[in-house]
DNA sequence: GCGATTGCGGTAAGCGTTTGCTTCTTCGGT
DNA sequence: ACCGAAGAAGCAAACGCTTACCGCAATCGC
């Protein structure tokens, strides 16, 4: 039973929201000072166990819960961390978060989110209002951040993690995704597969990330002694529509390719649309590679084969950046790069190119095959 | 320029962090208290203009921001909401999260957002999280909210929020969707293409919101007049593993139904996927229909017919009933159900059943007319 | 047995704000 | 010319907590 808690200074029973309990609800019921409440709740040793059971007890009693904001304000630390994404609703970056929340949380930091839907002003109105959230680092995994938003970032000495930013930039921590290793391993599957024709739709390519996963494509082509076309190179926007209308595009032109890789998944869910609409099938007429591996994939209509960037070491290596950043003897705190890797899941959405020799291989679903309207 | 900026009390610009700069150094740099600095800040219209350029200018040159948790800590308000969701990666809540946190932002709020998972445990350290986070009101949109976790949290005079939440709870605000009108619109344009056999898959039914859509579909079918078989009632859990799983029962049981409608999009989706290795083809001779109108829907192939349950509207309510719980003088204060509406988007996973008799328009090839099933 | 040491708990000074109250200035009214 | 009111800025308390410091009592050494 809760008895009536009230004392000189802190009438907050009564003129506040009821459960807005204070330390010193607890320090009068227990019979002790703030002082030893403050530290029995934070399980420092000099305390007396018998005092600090008493304490436990009252904290029980009168149910209550530590303020943060105060804890924060005195300690300097929020065991706050910002989130930023480029778009919450492209289904990567959920996964992102949900692994970011988990790991965040298990280390007893809460996570304030934000997407920037590529709008760079309100890059900058997110950031700041982290910083007055006296967040504690923030990990900017958009794909795309503008080099100049990081230069002035960079300037408050801060924890600060991104992914895929420049080399050079002193005092930050970067998540390094290997690109190359696993766009390398979809072209050479696609090779191997028989393919000559390989076009890329890329993601807007005034950001970085995009860049560099193209050119890593470009580079695996040129590795395999094949001359990529400019009409087989179209721009996309790492959403689905990006992806109907670039491959609405490749279509028009004359020269179709015999296989498509997608700078992300979403990417190639709309090439997987825009190819629906027309008589064409995949993987019989054309092969389709994404990249990311959202969980969506796999339920594809047909499953699609795909570069994967894991999620999860994408955020575990944030986090542990970060902290890297924030907690003074931290292991790592000297370790600035953090490679990320990537590697090819095949599945049912790329096959022999049509007309090569081993057809029958290709792998058709049961069923029968009529054109689709 | 920045000038030395430094003080008796406060020597954060040597201690601490660089760019955590306080409200004392704007006023000793302005030459006027923190008190004309602070009502300065925050547009007090009682300090004199050419003072309030002054500060402004202090404010610009040394760079402040104030410190939220200072702020919240004194006002008691801490601008933040709580959104706890059910599962961050099922595609809906992203687009909800995305609403949510425009408006929220919009009217000066910051988010914390957690995901629930389905597991009570963790949506109760959760929620004791936000609380002592101090976050102003919490909007939990679960749809699956545990009824003995409502009436605990209840408990606590606190703005709150839920989705389909029962009645009777005094001042809780509740989202009502009306559920029965989309799925009733659904019901009736399967009917009207002809169907009769109409399955139905639902979302996990320990859960109040599942139930709910499950009886909105049980009473639309007897008020047309046809009788649902237990074997067409199956249960999912509201995700594509779980759309899968139940679709295959549906397809292994002996009176294969014309069509299926589905407890949310996901379950749709793995649905489609299960037809799919079969020789079946949605619509020709399964139609499907969902639930929830995720910007994936229009993409499926074929895209998703589905009942849409507005987020935006959703999000908004959500918003405008905490406002009215926190903001003492707000409009809508003696609110506490926000109602909202459901309805039926066609797209082209519906058709005629098989061997029905404008055959035609089902995009196939005319038959022989036979008669209905 | 007495002074020095140790162990624990309490007191109070902050953390960065907001805001009630006080003080100072200025101006109008008589 | 004097008094009072009004307006504007400053002082200081408070928000809920942590922690440096101090004081008290018990223990130890000789």
């Amino acid at each position: 039973m809760i008895a009536s808690v009230s004392h000189s200074r802190n009438q907050s029973s009564e003129r506040k929201r009821p459960g807005s309990v204070s330390i010193r609800d607890v320090a009068q019921r227990a019979g002790v000072s703030i002082a030893t409440v403050s530290r029995a709740v934070n399980r420092i040793p000099t305390v007396d166990p018998e005092l600090a059971r008493r304490v436990w007890k009252a904290i029980d009693e009168v149910g209550y819960l530590p303020n943060t904001q105060a804890r924060a304000l005195v300690s300097g630390r929020s065991h706050l961390l910002g989130l930023i994404v480029s778009e919450i609703t492209n289904p990567f970056f959920p996964e992102l978060v949900q692994e970011f929340e988990n790991l965040a949380t298990a280390q007893g930091y809460e996570v304030l989110i934000g997407s920037t839907n590529y709008d760079s002003a309100r890059t900058e109105s997110l950031m700041r209002r982290l910083l007055q959230r006296n967040v504690d680092g923030v990990a900017v995994m958009t794909f795309g951040v503008e080099e100049d938003l990081v230069k002035k970032l960079v300037e408050r000495e801060f924890p600060l993690v991104f992914v895929d930013a420049g080399p050079g930039l002193p005092n930050i921590h970067v998540l390094k995704v290997d690109y190359a290793e696993g766009i390398r391993q979809g072209v050479q599957h696609l090779a191997a597969l028989g393919h000559r024709k390989i076009a890329f739709i890329s993601g807007p390519l005034e950001q970085r990330s995009p860049r560099v996963r193209r050119e890593a494509f470009l580079r695996a082509m040129t590795e395999i002694g094949i001359h990529v076309p400019a009409e087989h190179l179209v721009e996309g926007t790492h959403t689905m529509e990006g992806g109907i209308a670039a491959m609405e595009r490749l279509l028009e032109r004359g020269d179709l390719p015999t296989a498509v890789m997608c700078s992300n998944d979403m990417t190639a869910i709309g090439a997987l649309h825009a190819i629906y609409r027309t008589p064409l099938k995949v993987p019989q007429d054309i092969s389709v590679v994404g990249f990311d591996d959202i969980h969506l994939a796999q339920f594809m209509l047909p499953p699609l084969t795909t570069v994967q960037m894991s999620c999860k070491s994408l955020a575990a290596a944030a986090i542990e950046a970060l902290r890297a950043g924030i907690e003074p003897d931290h292991p790592k705190a000297k370790q600035k790069e953090w490679p990320i890797s990537t590697q090819i899941v095949v599945r049912q959405s790329t096959a022999f190119p049509p007309g090569s020799l081993p057809a029958r291989m290709n792998k058709e679903p049961a069923r029968p095959t009529k054109p689709r309207a």
